[in-house]
DNA sequence: GCAAATAATGTACACGATAACATTAAAAAA
DNA sequence: TTTTTTAATGTTATCGTGTACATTATTTGC
């Protein structure tokens, strides 16, 4: 009975390559790197031989050596786009993000994450530089980065954001839809002097939500005073202020819409420190269900938005751009969904 | 004056590479390696035409080409553990996370981000194989995947959690510390029913924080009865089940020590369900200052951990290793603060 | 003005894989 | 049996880069 004796050679198994496994199977490099990838049938008594070999020498295949040859590195990129003036990445983005790494990780593909800020093109050069396969860009503002990719034909899939071109496809919220629903609800429970916060209409998610408020309203006969309507980035501290401030005022709305659930958690926040009771005084509605918004005091009423579903899918329809099909769906509209918890009825 | 008409040929910038900018400049692809690299001095009108031509041209270096010669990628693992009962990553990690890919990138490196399920070793496959330079494992439980890196050399930071061997550094938090501040401010703000809300000891940050506890308590003279003292997944359902089962019980502890936000969190939801307020009936207290904390009303008070800071070190740590220092601070302890906001005096 | 030293560039191989093509061995058809 | 087909494996070129070594051009020393 003889023992392969390959201990000494091989301690190191971060040098063992497809040559060593050759070696001593006693075949060709060809025919291992065949046997690995199950490209061609062979002798089972040989597949196995090697199959064996790799496992007991610890073998790990060089991806990147593959990628040289092969033009495809099973790496795609992920851009997600940050407000300058904030710390910290969006409460509605990291499901996205998350969900997106989940499904990318299932089908073999590593992932780059990288944040990007107002104009930055290295970000770009990164990913292009590391040969990704495929980029989704979420929330990014601007077609610099875009044309960058489109130049390289490296396959984009937008993320709450629209495109112009057929080409790259994009996610979105059903964003007028959601708003409104949301607002017809709370004109229904009795509402006229409501709260409008929104976010800077040069956003397109922006916008949309405020054309759905425009509507519901519209449609319903209401006709807001201009201090109802209030516009500034979609923080915290928007909502803080521009609900403090009308508070302050003496002109109680007795209902807020949020066009984003931060903005609404900031004036759940001020409304608590006028002392006014929620929803007993004024009724609130947020936009995006983050995670905080169910773990708020009392549970605020929102538009769910399919955050996971919008990741998954991202990640789908690049998928099948990045096979080379070109037959995906270019626009595609997420529903929302009201969640009425304790903030309003 | 002759214009050099490269447009034809090089139209596409996906082919672009060292040999074509050398044919362009008429001189060999090691000389644009040279000058794109930096390691040798050349002549300056050639360094120059060379310069001008690769920006012309487009030319993005093939970091996988370089990095199959070099044995450097340029890329590090992001291991994040994720509880399996749990949907989505722990709020605890993502600003850990988030600081690590923005000083990864600041130092030109590209981060793979995975979760990492209870026992699943493919992750450390999918990074081995991709060749990273270094890992980063957060909350990570058991030794299987560290070793996986070990023997292949690839230097490893433990992030929330600590190591037996001085050759893989950790960072943690100063849980016992925190703990022990918050617990003794609770106590002389006057309690002595102190409902102290623990993870499971088997994880290393919730058997200290409970020595914290245990310690200030101690010290100052209390002795909690069994039903005082609660444990459980760290979770909002925890938090909440167990406070609500002990309120419903009639006998009321007069402050909440959760050791972690979640569980507070959860905590003030059973508190408010039965119509007691905080912080005049119950104080509470506790411990992370996830994002959803400072959002609360009224706002959480809690022991603050420096999670950007921990991302920070962690990369630099880690980059340390990689340029092959081998003297780098193996045991990182990061202290808390008290963060005292609405929930407690 | 010539030898020696140095600066600038070129040549050839290696890294670890894939794949087109060539070859050998085994099975099927005649 | 001989020929043809097919299955199994080997040879060799290639991907885009880095680098040791060889070569040529230029400067310096005297």
């Amino acid at each position: 009975m003889t023992v392969i004796e390959y201990s000494a050679e091989w301690s190191n198994p971060m040098k063992v390559t497809m040559n060593d496994i050759a070696k001593a199977a006693g075949v060709s490099r060809t025919t291992v790197s065949r046997v690995l990838s199950g490209k061609a049938v062979h002798q089972e008594e040989t597949r196995q031989r090697i199959l064996k070999l790799a496992e007991e020498m610890n073998y790990s295949p060089d991806l990147l050596a593959r990628a040289v040859k092969t033009k495809k590195t099973g790496n795609i990129g992920v851009i997600v786009h940050n407000e300058h003036d904030r710390q910290g990445v969006n409460s509605l983005h990291i499901p996205i993000v998350e969900a997106i790494l989940e499904e990318a990780k299932q089908n073999n593909y590593g992932s780059f994450v990288l944040t990007d800020g107002e104009t930055e093109t290295p970000t770009a050069r990164t990913l292009i530089d590391r040969r990704v396969d495929g980029v989704i860009l979420i929330s990014t503002v601007g077609t610099s980065v875009l044309r960058r990719f489109q130049e390289r034909q490296i396959p984009v899939v937008l993320v709450n954001n629209v495109s112009n071109h057929p080409e790259v496809p994009y996610i979105v919220f059903d964003e007028f839809q959601g708003v409104y629903e949301g607002v017809k609800r709370i004109i229904h429970n009795g509402h006229q002097r409501i709260l409008y916060l929104g976010g800077p209409l040069t956003v397109r998610w922006s916008l949309k939500r405020y054309e759905g408020y425009i509507a519901a309203t519209t449609e319903l006969g209401l006709k807001p005073e201009p201090e109802l309507i209030q516009f500034g980035p979609s923080t915290y501290l928007t909502g803080y202020e521009k609900t403090k401030s009308l508070l302050s005022s003496g002109r109680f709305p007795s209902a807020v819409f949020a066009a984003s659930d931060m903005m609404a958690i900031g004036a759940m926040r001020a409304i608590y420190e006028t002392g006014l009771k929620i929803p007993d005084d004024i009724e609130i509605m947020g936009f995006d269900d983050i995670e905080a918004a169910a773990l708020m005091i009392p549970a605020l009423s929102t538009i769910y938005a399919p955050k996971a579903e919008m990741g998954v899918k991202a990640f789908q329809i690049l998928n099948e751009l990045m096979a080379g099909r070109t037959d995906v769906s270019a626009e595609n509209v997420l529903p929302t969904k009201l969640m009425i918890r304790e903030t309003c009825k």
